[in-house]
Order: C-alpha cells, then sequence, then structure tokens
RNA sequence: GGUCCCGUAGCUCAGCUGGAUAGAGCAUCUGCCUUCUAAGCAGACGGUCACACGUUCGAAUCGUGUCGGGAUCACCA
C-alpha cells in the first residue's frame, strides 16, 4: 500500500466535498517531531482560493478525514498546520504490506535502458581517493537505477593512450633496468606510476638546466630532451611503431592486472570496456557531416569550429588544423559508437566538475547535430575531494593512494574489532572477510554520504571512525538485527505481523513509518542521480530502529502479539538495510 | 576579466520544488550494560543559515547586489 497517496488522495476529496475546489497537487511533509502526527498537510496555501482562514480549512479538513478515510485516526491543528495521525490497523497494514513484499525498494522494468560511464582511469598511474569517489559514485547510480526500473550498462572508457602514458613508458626504457611487477614486488599499476614520477623528475632537472644555460622557462619546457622524446615517442606510437606498442602493450598489461586487483577489491564491474586507443580517432567523420550541415566551419589553416554563443558558450575548435583530433572529437566519436552498440535512451557521464564546460559543449554540439541520444545525455559532475592540507596534486605527490587507503580502513577495522572481541568464534577467514566488509563499508559510506555534486573533504581521523554517521554504525544495526532474527529462529517465532495487534507503539510506529518511506527514496535517488539519498536513509533508518531496539524489549514482552510484531519489524529493517546498503555497493555482516 | 559552483553549530554534513522553535554526526560534558550485540541509547552545550536589499501571510530555501572560496575559459585530456 502507499498510504502517501491515500492520504492526498482522501485530502483532495476532503477539499472537493467540504470546499467545492479541487487541488492538483497534494503536499504531505513528514510532521516535526515536537508534533504529534506523521504527516502534515500545510493549508497556508488555500487560504486565497477557499478564502477560509487556515486555521479553520485545517479544522475542516481534519474532521472530514478523520470521518472518512480509511487511514486515518485523528488530527490536530497548530496555526495553518494539519498534523494527521494514523489508525492502529493501518500501521499494521502497512508493516504487513513491507513484509509480505521481497521487492520493497525495488520497482519493475521501466522499458528503458541507459549506460552509465564511470572509473575512466588513466593508465599511468594508480587508482587515488578521486577516483574512489568516482567509482563508488558510479557504481552505485548503477544500481540504484536498475532498481527504478532501468536496464543498465556500465561502461569505463580508459585513458590507454596519449603523451602522458608515453612518458612513463619513456622513464621506464631508460631508467626501468627491465624491472618488473613480479621483480620488483609492485602491483602494476604502481610500477607505472612510479616511472610517471620518475619522468618527472628527469624533465624538471633538464628543463632547470636549460634556464640556468639562459633559456627562458616556457622555451625549455619545450626544449627539454625528454619531452621532445615523449612527443617522438607518441609519434612513433601513432604508426604502429613494433617495438614502441610492445612496451605499450607490455606495461598497460601490468597497470589493467593491477586495476583489476584494486577494482576486485573495491566490488567494482563493468559490462564494457572501452579503450581511448580504439577510439581516438572516432568522431572526424562527424565533423564532416557538421561541416555538410552547416554545424561546423572551417578555418583558412583547415581546422574546424563551432560557435556556440547563442548556448552562452565559446567559439570552439572540434579539430585541429592538421587534421587530427581533439578531446571533444574522440567524445563525438565514442558517444556515437556508444549509441550504436547499445540504443541506451540515457547515457550518463561520471566525471568531475571540472569538465562542467566540456559536458556543456559536447551536449550543445551533439543537440546541434540532432542527433537522437542528444537530450538524453546527462554529466553527472561530482565535486573534488580535498585534504585537510588542501587539494590533492599526483605531482606534488599530496595525493591519497586508494590500494593504501584500503589497507588503512582494513588495519583500522582489524583493529577495532579486536578491541571489542565479539568475534571469538570467528575462524580466520571469516575474521579477514569481517575487516574487509567494514573497512570498505566505512570507506564507501564515508564518500558517498555527501551530495555527489559538492566538494567535500576527506578527513583522514573522521574516515575511520566506526561510530556515529558511518558505515559501519549501519553495519552494525543490521548485526545486531540479524542476532535477534537467528534468536527467534531458534525459538521457532514466525515473522508474521499479527492482524489484531491492540496498540502499536510509537517507537514501532517510528520504524513503520521509516519503512514504508523507503520506496519513495528510492525513486528520489535514481531522478537525481543521489546514492546521498539512500545513505542518509539507511542511517535514519538505522537511527530509528535503535531507539525502538534500547526502549522496548522483543523477547520478554509478556504480549506474544507484541514478539510477532517486533521480530516481523525487526525483519522488514533487515531486509531494508540490507537492499539500501546493497545500492551503495556495502556488504552487511551477519555478526561483528 | 567572462561563465559556472559553493558559503548552515568549533569540525564534517543534512535541510534548498518557500512553511512550525533550522537538524544529524564528530568533538566537549552528564547519565544508562545481573535483560535481545554499549561499534548502542538518553540528555546537556553549541547558530546573525557569509552580508545587504527585495518578493511573500511566511525566506536557510526565490531574485538582485556585495564579500569570501573553488572550477573553467588550450589546436591538453
Amino acid at each position: 500500500m502507499n498510504i502517501e497517496a491515500t492520504l492526498k488522495d482522501d485530502i483532495r476529496q476532503a477539499i472537493q466535498e467540504c470546499f467545492q475546489t479541487s487541488v492538483e497537487d497534494i503536499i504531505l511533509q513528514p510532521t516535526k517531531k515536537e508534533f504529534e502526527g506523521f504527516y502534515t498537510f500545510v493549508t497556508f496555501p488555500l487560504t486565497k482560493a477557499l478564502r477560509r482562514p487556515p486555521i479553520e480549512i485545517g479544522q475542516t479538513i481534519g474532521s472530514y478525514l478523520t470521518g472518512h478515510s480509511s487511514v486515518v485516526a485523528g488530527f490536530n491543528v497548530v496555526q495553518g498546520f494539519l498534523n494527521i495521525s494514523l489508525k492502529n490497523t493501518t500501521w499494521l497494514d502497512l508493516l504487513s504490506s513491507i513484509s509480505t513484499n521481497p521487492n520493497h525498494g525495488s520497482f519493475p522494468a521501466n522499458g528503458q535502458s541507459v549506460m552509465v560511464e564511470f572509473s575512466s582511469p588513466n593508465t599511468n598511474k594508480p587508482l587515488h581517493l578521486g577516483h574512489l569517489r568516482n567509482n563508488f559514485l558510479g557504481s552505485s547510480v548503477a544500481r540504484i537505477l536498475s532498481a527504478n526500473g532501468y536496464d543498465v550498462v556500465r561502461t569505463c572508457l580508459v585513458n590507454d593512450r596519449g603523451v602522458h602514458i608515453c612518458k612513463s613508458m619513456l622513464a621506464y626504457r631508460e631508467l626501468g633496468n627491465g624491472e618488473t611487477p613480479e621483480t620488483s614486488g609492485l602491483k602494476g599499476d604502481h610500477l607505472a606510476g612510479k616511472y610517471y614520477v620518475e619522468f618527472d623528475k628527469e624533465y624538471k632537472r633538464q628543463t632547470k638546466e636549460l634556464v640556468a644555460q639562459g633559456m627562458g622557462e616556457e622555451e625549455a619546457a619545450k626544449k627539454a630532451p625528454w619531452i621532445l622524446e615523449a612527443h617522438e615517442l607518441l609519434r612513433k606510437w601513432e604508426q604502429g611503431d613494433a617495438e614502441t606498442v610492445a612496451l605499450w602493450q607490455k606495461m598497460n598489461g601490468w597497470v589493467y592486472e593491477g586495476f583489476n586487483e584494486t577494482y576486485n577489491k573495491i566490488g567494482v564491474s563493468f559490462d564494457k570496456t572501452y579503450y581511448e586507443s580504439d577510439t581516438y580517432l572516432l568522431g572526424k567523420d562527424i565533423i564532416e557531416e557538421g561541416l555538410q550541415k552547416g554545424v561546423f566551419y572551417q578555418k583558412e589553416d583547415g581546422s574546424v569550429w563551432i560557435d556556440l554563443t547563442e548556448e552562452g558558450l565559446d567559439q570552439k575548435l572540434v579539430l585541429r588544423g592538421d587534421g587530427t583530433s581533439v578531446y571533444i572529437t574522440q567524445d563525438l566519436g565514442t558517444t556515437e559508437l556508444k549509441y550504436q552498440d547499445f540504443h541506451n535512451d540515457r547515457y550518463i557521464w561520471v566525471v568531475g566538475n571540472e569538465q562542467d564546460y566540456h559536458f556543456n559543449v559536447l551536449f550543445a554540439i551533439l543537440k546541434r547535430l540532432g542527433r537522437p541520444y542528444a537530450e538524453g545525455c546527462y554529466h553527472l559532475s561530482y565535486g573534488m575531494v580535498d585534504l585537510p592540507t588542501g587539494k590533492m596534486k599526483s605531482r606534488e605527490g599530496t595525493v591519497v593512494d586508494a590500494d593504501d587507503l584500503i589497507r588503512e580502513m582494513y588495519d583500522t577495522a582489524e583493529s577495532r574489532t579486536r578491541e571489542l572481541g565479539k568475534i571469538e568464534d570467528f575462524n580466520s577467514d571469516e575474521a579477514k572477510q569481517l575487516y574487509h566488509t567494514l573497512a570498505l563499508g566505512a570507506l564507501k559510506y564515508y564518500l558517498l554520504k555527501v551530495d555527489p555534486k559538492k566538494r567535500m573533504l576527506f578527513n583522514p581521523e573522521e574516515s575511520i571512525d566506526f561510530q556515529g554517521h558511518t558505515g559501519p554504525f549501519i553495519q552494525y544495526t543490521y548485526a545486531r538485527v540479524r542476532s535477534i532474527l537467528r534468536k527467534a529462529e531458534q525459538a521457532g517465532l514466525q515473522a508474521v505481523v499479527p492482524t489484531d495487534y491492540a496498540s502499536v507503539h510509537p517507537a514501532e510506529q517510528e520504524v513503520i513509518f521509516y519503512l514504508s518511506q523507503y520506496p519513495s527514496r528510492v525513486r528520489a535517488a535514481g531522478e537525481e542521480f543521489a546514492p546521498s539519498i539512500i545513505s542518509l536513509y539507511a542511517f535514519e533508518l538505522a537511527k530509528v530502529y535503535n531507539q525502538f531496539y534500547a526502549e522496548l524489549s522483543i523477547f520478554s514482552d509478556p504480549d506474544p502479539k507484541a514478539v510477532q510484531l517486533r521480530i516481523a519489524l525487526s525483519a522488514a529493517v533487515a531486509e531494508t538495510i540490507r537492499h539500501a546498503m546493497a545500492l551503495l555497493g556495502i556488504d552487511v555482516p551477519e555478526k561483528m
């Protein structure tokens, strides 16, 4: 049952019957804690149309509802606020319908398909904290959309070519001495990253040397031997030079092994991976098409442009004078390819907000070109992750490495768990599994609880907190509920909602109320591409359950109906927490 | 300089399609384990919602301006 829809219908009917006025949108809000009731209808907006004072409107509607609505038990009016309480039977019906619905929080297929592209790593360095936010956001959004009924395709576009890749290749060739992940003991992506850093060191040294010899800084940056060599390497790669391609394949292979290890660890996977080395030449035919359609124009030097000043953007280059692609050219081509491959109704790019402008341009061009998928494109623009010391900068070595971070979270989970000593009966594998579950739960929750659009601060001390508004708090609540349910099972007690339970306790009502809110939260999270809505909800649900847990005893209540109801309530909470956390990509433990 | 985003408690964040005395968590302080897991619960403390003006019965929320922070404006990706 959808309690909100029922209430809205009843209120609409009340207004129609009492005032002979029809109102389209009825807006309900949850009643604030200090007032009695669960739903509040604000009557101020009706005063003009009904020409009655807000209190009178509230009284009239309230009386009508009490007499006619199947779900309203009573009401109170404070100023223009009509606070509505629900019938005891309504609470039981609500819980019953939630308990018996195995798909609470999942919607049926909507016939629409969506592609979510995320992660998109560069193969010259290991994943860092920023990538983690991206990965967690992308895979969570994919799950949330799936729960909303979409057919979801998860894709990754690997940036595996370009001058930055050649830089690490060059440094490795010159300084590597044939080092491999095996001989060095370094994870493949870290090994490549090491040579990217080595390149930068040597490049800086060379630049400085040239400046010391009297060259201008800008010129020196362009003429340092290694940068020239890196560009030469890129040319060779593009020409398919066997030796260069072999080195590129070898190093990228190492990097992919490293990435896969990390992806497995964090539970991220893709349905399809695109490689820029395959797609970087795409898009040129679209440029040709745009020229013919008059969407683009060509300058004397042969470069191709689009004038987007009407859209509030600028003139933008879409093809270089020498006929080679730029970023936007590739993206036009890759988007076309994605459409040809999957024919999705919607396309979502999970990319940081420093690329807002790029996506505005991309989407504007797609619209100008009249692409059928243009309207369905969306840039899920998320904010940067800052450190207490400021912005992360890879060149300055202030990045938080993903593998290191996961390791630290694991260690924290282990020591915290050992201190509490609650899992003495676990064998070593079970214990490791738990530490991993907690470590990732804490990390994912920390990064997903904030509105994706907003820049956020990563505070290392706060991130390893397992109390309060954290993943482990919710996991703990789940483990506690599971413990209750195991006990109930042993006692042969069924999780069935009694139909004749005399009076549902306020603490029980509170939990049922939150349970009933879940589907609309999943809906909202899907519409706004915001896992934070689910994060916040899971926390709130855990919190009200813990309050209920502290206030009422489940097994020692003399009323067997109460015991029955509370077990059913607990089972519904466990299932909803598990479902919500799964949407965030977070596992929940049976015991902790 | 143009464009865009942000500014809410000491800190991190909710709330923003206008509604009640602005909410959580952390930190600080006080209670609660002979009863289902205390990674918990209850309470205290803590606010000029950056500032100003405007719209409105009503503004943290909408509009304009100011200040402060960030991003972006490459024939880089």
